[in-house]
DNA sequence: TTTTCTTTTTGACTTTTATCAAGTGCTCCC
DNA sequence: GGGAGCACTTGATAAAAGTCAAAAAGAAAA
Protein backbone atom coordinates (compact mmCIF):
# COMPACT_ATOMS: atom_id res chain seq x y z
CA UNK A 1 0.00 0.00 0.00
CA UNK A 2 1.35 3.42 -0.86
CA UNK A 3 2.15 6.02 1.76
CA UNK A 4 -0.50 8.57 0.33
CA UNK A 5 -3.36 6.47 0.66
CA UNK A 6 -1.94 5.68 4.29
CA UNK A 7 -2.78 9.38 5.05
CA UNK A 8 -6.34 8.57 4.79
CA UNK A 9 -6.51 6.42 7.62
CA UNK A 10 -4.25 8.71 9.26
CA UNK A 11 -6.54 11.54 9.29
CA UNK A 12 -9.06 9.15 10.71
CA UNK A 13 -6.81 8.10 13.55
CA UNK A 14 -4.45 10.84 14.18
CA UNK A 15 -0.37 11.01 13.81
CA UNK A 16 1.69 8.36 14.28
CA UNK A 17 5.28 8.58 14.14
CA UNK A 18 7.57 7.34 11.06
CA UNK A 19 8.70 4.02 12.95
CA UNK A 20 4.84 3.72 13.58
CA UNK A 21 3.69 4.03 10.35
CA UNK A 22 5.99 1.48 9.13
CA UNK A 23 4.78 -1.19 11.41
CA UNK A 24 1.16 -0.02 10.70
CA UNK A 25 1.57 -0.24 6.77
CA UNK A 26 3.11 -3.53 7.45
CA UNK A 27 -0.54 -4.71 8.82
CA UNK A 28 -2.66 -3.23 6.10
CA UNK A 29 -4.30 -4.63 3.38
CA UNK A 30 -5.60 -2.82 -0.08
CA UNK A 31 -8.99 -4.68 -1.12
CA UNK A 32 -10.95 -3.81 -4.15
CA UNK A 33 -14.82 -4.90 -3.94
CA UNK A 34 -16.90 -5.08 -6.80
CA UNK A 35 -20.95 -3.99 -6.37
CA UNK A 36 -22.84 -6.66 -4.43
CA UNK A 37 -20.00 -8.32 -3.06
CA UNK A 38 -20.07 -9.69 0.88
CA UNK A 39 -17.64 -9.23 3.34
CA UNK A 40 -19.48 -10.54 6.45
CA UNK A 41 -21.89 -13.25 6.17
CA UNK A 42 -24.37 -14.32 9.21
CA UNK A 43 -22.49 -16.43 11.38
CA UNK A 44 -19.36 -15.19 11.23
CA UNK A 45 -17.42 -13.87 13.81
CA UNK A 46 -16.41 -9.78 12.69
CA UNK A 47 -12.38 -9.65 13.25
CA UNK A 48 -12.01 -7.21 10.61
CA UNK A 49 -12.21 -4.01 10.86
CA UNK A 50 -12.09 -1.95 7.29
CA UNK A 51 -12.05 1.71 5.85
CA UNK A 52 -13.68 3.12 3.23
CA UNK A 53 -10.88 4.92 0.72
CA UNK A 54 -13.37 5.34 -1.77
CA UNK A 55 -17.41 3.42 -2.97
CA UNK A 56 -20.01 2.59 -0.29
CA UNK A 57 -20.90 -0.49 1.40
CA UNK A 58 -24.12 -1.09 4.11
CA UNK A 59 -24.60 -3.42 6.63
CA UNK A 60 -27.99 -5.17 7.18
CA UNK A 61 -29.91 -8.10 8.79
CA UNK A 62 -33.20 -9.99 7.13
CA UNK A 63 -36.12 -9.72 8.96
CA UNK A 64 -38.59 -12.71 9.43
CA UNK A 65 -39.96 -11.51 5.84
CA UNK A 66 -36.44 -11.48 4.30
CA UNK A 67 -36.55 -7.62 3.89
CA UNK A 68 -33.38 -6.05 4.28
CA UNK A 69 -33.06 -4.05 7.36
CA UNK A 70 -30.04 -1.48 7.21
CA UNK A 71 -27.91 -1.46 10.17
CA UNK A 72 -25.50 1.11 8.98
CA UNK A 73 -24.36 3.00 5.99
CA UNK A 74 -20.85 3.81 4.97
CA UNK A 75 -19.37 5.86 3.01
CA UNK A 76 -15.59 7.69 1.91
CA UNK A 77 -13.26 7.81 5.20
CA UNK A 78 -15.85 5.07 7.34
CA UNK A 79 -15.02 2.53 9.50
CA UNK A 80 -16.65 -0.78 8.50
CA UNK A 81 -17.82 -3.68 11.23
CA UNK A 82 -20.29 -5.14 13.19
CA UNK A 83 -19.35 -3.75 16.40
CA UNK A 84 -20.77 -6.10 18.40
CA UNK A 85 -19.74 -8.81 16.57
CA UNK A 86 -16.10 -7.38 16.75
CA UNK A 87 -15.92 -6.64 20.29
CA UNK A 88 -17.71 -9.78 22.04
CA UNK A 89 -16.14 -11.98 19.70
CA UNK A 90 -19.46 -13.71 19.00
CA UNK A 91 -21.67 -15.02 15.52
CA UNK A 92 -22.69 -11.81 13.46
CA UNK A 93 -26.07 -11.87 12.53
CA UNK A 94 -26.14 -9.59 9.91
CA UNK A 95 -24.37 -8.88 6.39
CA UNK A 96 -21.92 -6.35 5.23
CA UNK A 97 -21.78 -5.51 1.45
CA UNK A 98 -20.84 -3.49 -1.11
CA UNK A 99 -23.28 -1.37 -2.54
CA UNK A 100 -21.18 0.35 -4.94
CA UNK A 101 -17.30 -0.81 -6.53
CA UNK A 102 -15.08 0.03 -3.81
CA UNK A 103 -11.65 0.46 -2.80
CA UNK A 104 -11.03 -0.31 0.98
CA UNK A 105 -8.44 -1.02 3.78
CA UNK A 106 -8.33 -4.00 5.73
CA UNK A 107 -6.63 -4.92 9.30
CA UNK A 108 -7.19 -7.91 11.31
CA UNK A 109 -8.20 -7.70 14.84
CA UNK A 110 -5.36 -9.88 15.61
CA UNK A 111 -3.04 -7.19 13.96
CA UNK A 112 -4.46 -4.81 16.53
CA UNK A 113 -3.42 -6.61 19.32
CA UNK A 114 -0.03 -7.33 17.74
CA UNK A 115 0.63 -3.48 17.39
CA UNK A 116 -0.93 -2.39 20.66
CA UNK A 117 1.44 -5.03 22.29
CA UNK A 118 4.18 -3.53 20.62
CA UNK A 119 3.58 0.03 21.43
CA UNK A 120 0.93 1.22 23.73
CA UNK A 121 0.70 3.85 21.48
CA UNK A 122 -1.56 2.02 19.10
CA UNK A 123 -4.24 1.76 21.79
CA UNK A 124 -5.61 4.94 19.85
CA UNK A 125 -7.18 2.02 17.06
CA UNK A 126 -9.40 1.91 20.18
CA UNK A 127 -11.13 4.59 18.65
CA UNK A 128 -12.34 2.38 15.63
CA UNK A 129 -14.59 0.82 17.78
CA UNK A 130 -15.77 4.67 19.06
CA UNK A 131 -16.41 6.03 16.34
CA UNK A 132 -18.36 3.15 14.97
CA UNK A 133 -20.64 2.73 18.45
CA UNK A 134 -21.13 6.22 18.35
CA UNK A 135 -22.71 6.96 15.43
CA UNK A 136 -24.93 3.79 15.93
CA UNK A 137 -26.14 5.30 19.10
CA UNK A 138 -27.87 7.97 18.14
CA UNK A 139 -30.72 5.92 16.72
CA UNK A 140 -30.56 4.02 19.75
CA UNK A 141 -32.76 6.45 21.72
CA UNK A 142 -35.93 7.67 21.68
CA UNK A 143 -35.75 10.35 19.28
CA UNK A 144 -38.68 10.91 16.64
CA UNK A 145 -37.91 11.00 13.42
CA UNK A 146 -37.78 14.45 12.88
CA UNK A 147 -34.98 14.25 15.00
CA UNK A 148 -33.48 11.12 13.46
CA UNK A 149 -33.52 12.68 10.02
CA UNK A 150 -31.84 15.92 11.03
CA UNK A 151 -29.54 13.94 12.54
CA UNK A 152 -28.67 12.98 9.26
CA UNK A 153 -28.88 15.83 7.66
CA UNK A 154 -26.18 17.24 9.93
CA UNK A 155 -23.50 14.44 10.52
CA UNK A 156 -23.91 12.55 6.97
CA UNK A 157 -25.08 14.56 4.30
CA UNK A 158 -22.92 12.17 2.50
CA UNK A 159 -25.24 9.02 2.75
CA UNK A 160 -28.14 11.25 1.48
CA UNK A 161 -26.43 11.38 -2.01
CA UNK A 162 -25.43 8.12 -2.15
CA UNK A 163 -28.18 5.86 -0.80
CA UNK A 164 -31.63 5.81 -2.28
CA UNK A 165 -34.49 6.89 0.46
CA UNK A 166 -35.75 3.21 1.02
CA UNK A 167 -32.52 2.34 2.75
CA UNK A 168 -32.13 5.63 4.52
CA UNK A 169 -35.99 4.75 5.90
CA UNK A 170 -35.02 1.53 7.18
CA UNK A 171 -31.88 2.88 8.45
CA UNK A 172 -33.49 5.59 10.88
CA UNK A 173 -36.38 2.77 11.46
CA UNK A 174 -39.21 4.67 9.60
CA UNK A 175 -41.30 3.96 6.44
CA UNK A 176 -40.50 5.56 3.11
CA UNK A 177 -43.45 7.73 3.60
CA UNK A 178 -43.04 8.84 6.73
CA UNK A 179 -39.12 10.13 5.55
CA UNK A 180 -40.81 11.46 2.39
CA UNK A 181 -43.43 13.68 4.73
CA UNK A 182 -40.35 14.21 6.67
CA UNK A 183 -38.12 16.06 3.81
CA UNK A 184 -40.72 17.83 2.76
CA UNK A 185 -41.37 19.42 6.18
CA UNK A 186 -37.34 19.97 7.21
CA UNK A 187 -35.84 21.18 3.97
CA UNK B 1 -12.99 -13.09 49.44
CA UNK B 2 -13.77 -16.73 50.00
CA UNK B 3 -14.31 -19.49 47.12
CA UNK B 4 -17.73 -19.85 48.18
CA UNK B 5 -18.73 -16.37 47.01
CA UNK B 6 -16.25 -16.88 43.33
CA UNK B 7 -18.23 -20.05 42.86
CA UNK B 8 -20.85 -17.05 41.68
CA UNK B 9 -18.67 -15.59 39.08
CA UNK B 10 -17.51 -19.14 38.14
CA UNK B 11 -21.72 -19.83 37.38
CA UNK B 12 -21.83 -16.88 35.29
CA UNK B 13 -18.30 -17.32 33.28
CA UNK B 14 -18.07 -21.23 32.89
CA UNK B 15 -15.63 -22.89 35.02
CA UNK B 16 -11.85 -22.31 35.52
CA UNK B 17 -9.31 -24.89 36.30
CA UNK B 18 -7.63 -24.66 40.27
CA UNK B 19 -4.47 -22.33 39.08
CA UNK B 20 -6.96 -20.22 37.25
CA UNK B 21 -8.78 -19.91 40.21
CA UNK B 22 -6.14 -18.71 42.07
CA UNK B 23 -5.02 -16.03 39.79
CA UNK B 24 -8.62 -14.83 39.37
CA UNK B 25 -9.14 -14.54 43.39
CA UNK B 26 -6.06 -12.29 43.20
CA UNK B 27 -7.51 -9.66 41.38
CA UNK B 28 -11.09 -9.70 42.70
CA UNK B 29 -12.23 -7.31 45.27
CA UNK B 30 -15.23 -7.61 47.58
CA UNK B 31 -16.78 -4.29 48.02
CA UNK B 32 -19.93 -3.42 50.29
CA UNK B 33 -22.83 -0.58 49.01
CA UNK B 34 -24.75 1.31 50.80
CA UNK B 35 -27.98 2.17 49.08
CA UNK B 36 -27.62 5.78 47.05
CA UNK B 37 -23.43 5.12 46.79
CA UNK B 38 -22.72 6.07 43.31
CA UNK B 39 -19.62 3.57 41.86
CA UNK B 40 -19.32 5.53 38.35
CA UNK B 41 -19.92 9.21 37.52
CA UNK B 42 -20.05 11.42 34.31
CA UNK B 43 -16.57 12.35 32.70
CA UNK B 44 -15.05 9.06 34.35
CA UNK B 45 -13.97 6.56 31.72
CA UNK B 46 -15.56 3.14 33.27
CA UNK B 47 -12.11 0.86 33.78
CA UNK B 48 -13.86 -1.51 36.87
CA UNK B 49 -16.41 -4.03 35.69
CA UNK B 50 -18.83 -5.33 38.82
CA UNK B 51 -20.91 -8.20 39.72
CA UNK B 52 -23.63 -8.38 41.91
CA UNK B 53 -23.86 -11.03 44.70
CA UNK B 54 -26.53 -9.12 46.30
CA UNK B 55 -28.61 -6.39 46.14
CA UNK B 56 -28.99 -4.29 43.39
CA UNK B 57 -28.04 -1.40 40.75
CA UNK B 58 -29.21 0.93 38.00
CA UNK B 59 -27.17 2.48 35.44
CA UNK B 60 -29.03 6.11 34.41
CA UNK B 61 -28.23 9.93 32.75
CA UNK B 62 -29.75 13.01 32.91
CA UNK B 63 -31.72 14.66 30.78
CA UNK B 64 -32.03 18.19 29.98
CA UNK B 65 -34.83 18.30 32.81
CA UNK B 66 -32.55 16.59 34.92
CA UNK B 67 -34.92 13.91 35.26
CA UNK B 68 -33.45 10.15 35.29
CA UNK B 69 -33.55 7.95 32.51
CA UNK B 70 -32.91 4.54 33.38
CA UNK B 71 -30.16 2.34 31.28
CA UNK B 72 -30.08 -0.49 32.79
CA UNK B 73 -31.03 -2.34 35.77
CA UNK B 74 -29.45 -4.89 37.60
CA UNK B 75 -29.89 -7.73 40.39
CA UNK B 76 -28.11 -10.85 41.34
CA UNK B 77 -25.43 -12.17 39.19
CA UNK B 78 -25.31 -9.47 36.71
CA UNK B 79 -22.55 -7.72 35.18
CA UNK B 80 -22.49 -4.19 35.97
CA UNK B 81 -20.84 -1.60 33.77
CA UNK B 82 -21.12 1.06 30.94
CA UNK B 83 -20.60 -1.02 28.30
CA UNK B 84 -19.74 1.85 25.67
CA UNK B 85 -17.32 3.81 28.03
CA UNK B 86 -15.36 0.65 29.23
CA UNK B 87 -15.00 -1.08 25.30
CA UNK B 88 -14.00 2.35 23.68
CA UNK B 89 -12.11 4.05 26.81
CA UNK B 90 -14.23 7.44 26.41
CA UNK B 91 -15.71 9.29 28.85
CA UNK B 92 -18.54 7.74 30.57
CA UNK B 93 -21.84 10.18 30.44
CA UNK B 94 -23.65 7.78 33.19
CA UNK B 95 -24.55 7.10 36.75
CA UNK B 96 -24.18 4.08 38.15
CA UNK B 97 -25.72 3.91 41.48
CA UNK B 98 -27.20 1.31 44.45
CA UNK B 99 -30.49 0.64 44.72
CA UNK B 100 -30.11 -0.76 47.52
CA UNK B 101 -27.61 -1.85 49.91
CA UNK B 102 -25.40 -4.36 47.89
CA UNK B 103 -22.57 -6.76 48.07
CA UNK B 104 -20.28 -6.71 44.36
CA UNK B 105 -17.22 -7.94 43.31
CA UNK B 106 -14.75 -5.32 41.16
CA UNK B 107 -12.34 -6.82 38.61
CA UNK B 108 -10.70 -3.70 36.39
CA UNK B 109 -9.59 -4.33 32.90
CA UNK B 110 -6.04 -4.08 33.92
CA UNK B 111 -6.56 -7.37 36.03
CA UNK B 112 -8.34 -8.86 32.95
CA UNK B 113 -5.32 -7.82 30.65
CA UNK B 114 -3.03 -9.14 33.17
CA UNK B 115 -4.81 -12.47 33.31
CA UNK B 116 -5.36 -12.78 29.76
CA UNK B 117 -1.47 -12.07 29.22
CA UNK B 118 -1.03 -14.73 31.54
CA UNK B 119 -3.32 -17.53 29.78
CA UNK B 120 -5.68 -17.09 26.87
CA UNK B 121 -8.27 -19.37 28.93
CA UNK B 122 -9.24 -15.53 30.54
CA UNK B 123 -10.16 -14.34 26.58
CA UNK B 124 -13.85 -15.75 27.97
CA UNK B 125 -13.73 -13.08 30.37
CA UNK B 126 -15.11 -11.09 27.02
CA UNK B 127 -18.42 -12.89 27.85
CA UNK B 128 -19.22 -10.23 30.26
CA UNK B 129 -18.94 -7.71 27.51
CA UNK B 130 -21.46 -9.91 25.78
CA UNK B 131 -23.67 -10.64 28.35
CA UNK B 132 -24.34 -7.07 29.16
CA UNK B 133 -24.55 -5.62 25.37
CA UNK B 134 -26.63 -8.66 24.46
CA UNK B 135 -29.34 -7.45 26.69
CA UNK B 136 -29.26 -3.88 25.79
CA UNK B 137 -29.50 -4.61 22.27
CA UNK B 138 -32.90 -5.32 22.50
CA UNK B 139 -34.60 -2.39 23.38
CA UNK B 140 -32.50 -0.68 20.71
CA UNK B 141 -34.33 -2.10 17.74
CA UNK B 142 -38.10 -0.51 16.80
CA UNK B 143 -39.75 -2.95 18.88
CA UNK B 144 -43.57 -1.97 20.18
CA UNK B 145 -44.19 -1.69 24.31
CA UNK B 146 -45.67 -4.72 24.36
CA UNK B 147 -43.01 -6.76 22.76
CA UNK B 148 -40.58 -4.86 25.46
CA UNK B 149 -42.75 -5.44 27.94
CA UNK B 150 -43.17 -8.86 27.31
CA UNK B 151 -39.08 -9.24 27.31
CA UNK B 152 -39.16 -8.48 30.06
CA UNK B 153 -40.83 -10.45 31.69
CA UNK B 154 -39.96 -13.68 30.35
CA UNK B 155 -36.08 -12.73 30.80
CA UNK B 156 -36.30 -10.27 33.54
CA UNK B 157 -39.14 -11.34 35.80
CA UNK B 158 -36.32 -10.20 38.49
CA UNK B 159 -36.38 -7.01 37.81
CA UNK B 160 -40.01 -6.20 38.28
CA UNK B 161 -39.71 -7.46 41.64
CA UNK B 162 -37.25 -4.96 42.50
CA UNK B 163 -38.01 -1.58 40.30
CA UNK B 164 -40.98 0.95 40.78
CA UNK B 165 -43.18 0.82 37.34
CA UNK B 166 -41.72 4.14 36.47
CA UNK B 167 -38.39 3.12 36.26
CA UNK B 168 -39.39 0.03 34.63
CA UNK B 169 -40.78 2.34 31.96
CA UNK B 170 -38.00 4.77 31.91
CA UNK B 171 -35.56 1.82 30.80
CA UNK B 172 -37.87 0.33 28.48
CA UNK B 173 -38.18 4.03 26.74
CA UNK B 174 -42.27 4.28 27.45
CA UNK B 175 -43.86 6.19 29.70
CA UNK B 176 -45.49 5.22 33.37
CA UNK B 177 -49.22 5.10 31.96
CA UNK B 178 -48.46 3.09 28.89
CA UNK B 179 -46.30 0.48 30.79
CA UNK B 180 -49.85 0.93 33.16
CA UNK B 181 -51.77 0.01 30.40
CA UNK B 182 -49.84 -2.95 28.70
CA UNK B 183 -49.45 -4.59 32.12
CA UNK B 184 -53.20 -4.98 32.00
CA UNK B 185 -53.51 -6.35 29.20
CA UNK B 186 -50.74 -8.86 28.72
CA UNK B 187 -50.91 -10.47 32.31
C1' DT C 1 -56.13 4.46 63.07
C1' DT C 2 -56.06 8.51 60.59
C1' DT C 3 -53.25 11.44 57.75
C1' DT C 4 -50.03 12.23 54.22
C1' DC C 5 -47.36 11.11 50.46
C1' DT C 6 -46.10 8.32 46.67
C1' DT C 7 -47.08 4.99 43.15
C1' DT C 8 -50.16 3.13 40.01
C1' DT C 9 -54.33 3.15 37.38
C1' DT C 10 -57.96 5.11 34.54
C1' DG C 11 -60.27 8.23 31.24
C1' DA C 12 -60.50 11.64 27.55
C1' DC C 13 -57.95 13.59 24.12
C1' DT C 14 -53.73 14.71 21.03
C1' DT C 15 -49.72 13.70 18.48
C1' DT C 16 -46.86 10.75 15.95
C1' DT C 17 -46.08 7.19 12.92
C1' DA C 18 -47.79 3.22 10.17
C1' DT C 19 -50.77 1.43 6.66
C1' DC C 20 -52.94 1.11 2.32
C1' DA C 21 -53.83 2.80 -2.05
C1' DA C 22 -53.16 5.66 -5.77
C1' DG C 23 -50.57 9.00 -8.39
C1' DT C 24 -46.31 11.21 -10.39
C1' DG C 25 -42.02 11.20 -12.38
C1' DC C 26 -38.00 8.88 -13.89
C1' DT C 27 -34.98 5.52 -16.26
C1' DC C 28 -34.11 1.60 -18.89
C1' DC C 29 -34.48 -0.77 -22.89
C1' DC C 30 -36.46 -3.44 -26.75
C1' DG D 1 -41.41 6.48 -28.60
C1' DG D 2 -44.26 3.38 -25.48
C1' DG D 3 -44.52 0.38 -21.99
C1' DA D 4 -42.35 -1.80 -17.71
C1' DG D 5 -40.43 -1.08 -13.62
C1' DC D 6 -38.71 1.57 -9.84
C1' DA D 7 -38.32 5.41 -6.52
C1' DC D 8 -40.68 8.82 -4.47
C1' DT D 9 -44.80 11.52 -3.15
C1' DT D 10 -49.50 12.38 -1.63
C1' DG D 11 -53.95 11.52 0.60
C1' DA D 12 -57.13 9.22 3.70
C1' DT D 13 -57.40 6.47 7.59
C1' DA D 14 -55.87 3.56 11.54
C1' DA D 15 -52.99 2.21 15.27
C1' DA D 16 -49.67 3.19 18.88
C1' DA D 17 -47.98 5.92 22.30
C1' DG D 18 -47.89 10.45 24.71
C1' DT D 19 -50.19 14.09 27.51
C1' DC D 20 -52.89 15.91 31.10
C1' DA D 21 -55.87 15.44 34.91
C1' DA D 22 -57.98 12.98 38.36
C1' DA D 23 -59.04 8.83 41.01
C1' DA D 24 -57.58 4.67 43.46
C1' DA D 25 -54.40 1.95 45.93
C1' DG D 26 -50.35 1.33 48.87
C1' DA D 27 -46.84 2.62 52.00
C1' DA D 28 -44.97 5.45 55.49
C1' DA D 29 -45.60 8.69 59.31
C1' DA D 30 -47.98 10.70 63.03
Amino acid sequence: MTRELLSLILESLGNFDEEEQSLLLKEIKEIHLAKGEIILNPGEVCSLAHFVVSGSLYQYKLNTDLDKEIIDLYTKNDWVLDHKSFVSRTASQHFIEAFEDSLIFEISIQSIHKLIANSQRFLRLGSILEKTSSRLSFFDNNNSADEKYRFILNHRQDILQKFPLGMIASYLKMKPETLSRIRKKVT
